[in-house]
DNA sequence: TTGAAAGCGCTAACAT
DNA sequence: ATGTTAGCGCTTTCAA
């Protein structure tokens, strides 16, 4: 079967290529009539577009990268999840990669090689530092996810972390927890989103007027159960453990949750455990992980429309779009079972404006 | 800044376009000589094809699209992981889209409309059934996920779903247990896939001799963990309640183990439990899941490859492709703590070989 | 309001 | 071994 292409419905319509071409791009004006005889043709010869002439005509292909480093963790896998559907609603389609971590596919990524072309991409960066990223020019639309790499120089969405690590030692400190423990400060790389939640934890501690101990601090390779459950078990060694620990995701806090258990340790009585992130899971884990809950639809579409904003207009100044978050209590500091009701406490950006409800706290 | 086309480039290193096409492509013969003069000029220039133009004339783009129900369950976020990798490795990109089980977004991607051309579709039915599915003619190249639906007109891999389920049920009967329920019966749709496992659990429990309760068997709306939890409540309301349960996926299971622990009820002592897909959260919720695993890796690579060949020759006669799976007996039915050693038990199609091994049973 | 024709950047015949 | 040329299917001046 042959394609059908703007020819073979313009001869069949008795009309012109181009008038064909304005009923389907409803642009310039056509009489009524004409229209409807075209678009009789169209439906008759199931007519649909070849992009790519599309895109190669038009320099643009309403295809959106988005790189993450890896789908199989539940939190990239929620924000892709949402950025497929904002971009979606947008019209755009989401050509997805993962980077691994691996610096060199964030680069080629970067450098748009052997890429179709793209309205943008949107990239978690893991490895790139920002000279690695400021290498980069006069390329399509990039917008960066989480911390910012460097000063300001791309647009980028996050969240406050540090204010939401503030919030979520503050709320273990407020359990009347006193050797609060962190798990997830990095010892390589230029993880910004490390050290900014390594901030918000030792503002809190010092907000609280608790001494800081540098012993409950435990470093990690990577942002993974396993580097959480190993961190938990080096921190239970020490001669004074902790009773609480904020971990810098929920991964690390799923693991470490799983030490505890092993050494019959109680959850939250021994050892209260907050995470970030607030992965499907954290609601589902028991004891349930009480957590910073990013607004994820926020982030997803904010990133996207920065994307097309940039595309529409070039040379904009680079854009920091903070999207708000909030506790979502569980039963890792709460202790009560969720069927009592969990309370999800609003925080910044905008306190009180609490993006979304959790539909599901209890099954 | 002018884009940088392959006249620019011939021009600089005062040739034809076709030489410096011959030698981006490989194709033809390029004296060595000229070859680097080329090839310099394509640095110093930092080439890069206009990816539309090439694929406007080759007619292929490049691009397969992957239509899975949702990034947000782990089975399908894993499974995208895998799929995009074995794409990549096939020097393809991959275009995700959600379904979110909705009809009308699987048929609109079958029809392929407003989407750049596609090496193929590689789609996890959930809402369409085989009627709508033939009517799908002369289009990209098409492979299923999961089971194939009616009769084999369609390529699609899958594990063997049936042989799945007999496995995990009588890894059950084989540890004593004789109330072995099950969870993920559908009520409504054409999930072939829960149709099979059903089968798979009653030929398991015939093989053994078990008299089968039909009050053992609980339907699902869906395979979510909530649905999971609901089903396991309403099974332990049963007069005789079940010691053992098969649950039709990991989501289920881990709803079910939820609603174990808040009655308070030991697994594996009082009810043991089985699932299936083996996401990463099996190996780490407590106590571990054991499930059935399906080679991810060898589904993905699978699925491109049938995709890439009907590319390749049309008109082949469709095919199906089975890949193995195995049992990974953890804590919910071996009892005995991981850091022993769980057995992985490799099963059909190609018993004795197992997939991959499992690196990190034990955090 | 509609038509004719040029050309986006590339590849593939064909010619040299 | 390399150059020339004709489109791929579409959008877009420019003319009618």
């Amino acid at each position: 079967m042959a394609r059908i292409g703007l020819r073979e419905v313009a001869s069949r319509a008795g009309v012109s290529i181009k008038t064909v071409s304005n009923v389907v791009n409803r642009t310039g004006s056509v009489t009524t009539a004409t229209r409807e005889r075209v678009e009789e043709a169209l439906a008759a010869l199931d007519y649909r577009p070849n992009l790519a002439a599309r895109h190669l005509r038009r320099g643009s292909s309403g295809l959106i990268a988005v790189a993450l480093p890896e789908l199989t963790q539940p939190y990239f896998a929620e924000l892709a999840a949402e950025l497929v559907r904002a971009a979606k609603a947008r019209g755009r389609m989401v050509l997805l990669s993962q980077t691994e971590g691996a610096e060199e596919a964030e680069r080629t990524l970067l450098e748009g090689h052997d890429l179709p072309i793209l309205d943008g991409l949107v990239l978690s960066p893991l490895a790139l530092d920002a000279p690695a990223l400021r290498e980069r020019v006069d390329r399509s639309p990039l917008v960066l996810l989480g911390e910012h790499v460097g000063d300001a120089v791309f647009d980028h969405v996050t969240i406050d972390n540090c204010a939401a690590a503030a919030d979520a030692t503050a709320h273990l400190l407020g359990l009347g927890r006193r050797r609060v423990a962190a798990i997830g400060a990095q010892v390589s790389g230029p993880n910004e989103t490390a050290l900014l939640r390594l901030a918000g934890y030792r503002d809190a501690l010092a907000a609280a007027g608790v001494a800081h101990d540098e012993e409950l601090v435990a470093a990690v390779e990577q942002f993974h159960r396993p580097d959480g459950a190993a961190a938990m078990a080096r921190l239970l060694e020490l001669p004074e453990p902790p009773d609480a620990v904020f971990c810098f995701n929920d991964a690390l806090a799923l693991g470490a949750l799983r030490t505890l258990a092993v050494r019959g340790l109680r959850v939250p009585q021994d050892v209260a455990v907050v995470g970030v992130d607030d992965i499907e899971e954290a609601t589902y884990t028991t004891p349930s992980l009480t957590t910073i809950a990013p607004d994820k639809q926020a982030l997803a579409t904010a990133a996207i429309d920065l994307l097309l904003r940039e595309g529409a207009a070039a040379g904009l100044p680079p854009q920091t779009v903070t999207v708000p978050h909030r506790l979502a209590v569980r039963e890792t500091t709460a202790g009560r079972h969720p069927a009592l009701g969990a309370e999800d406490i609003p925080l910044s950006p905008t306190a009180g404006s609490r993006p979304a409800p959790d539909p599901e706290e209890q099954p």
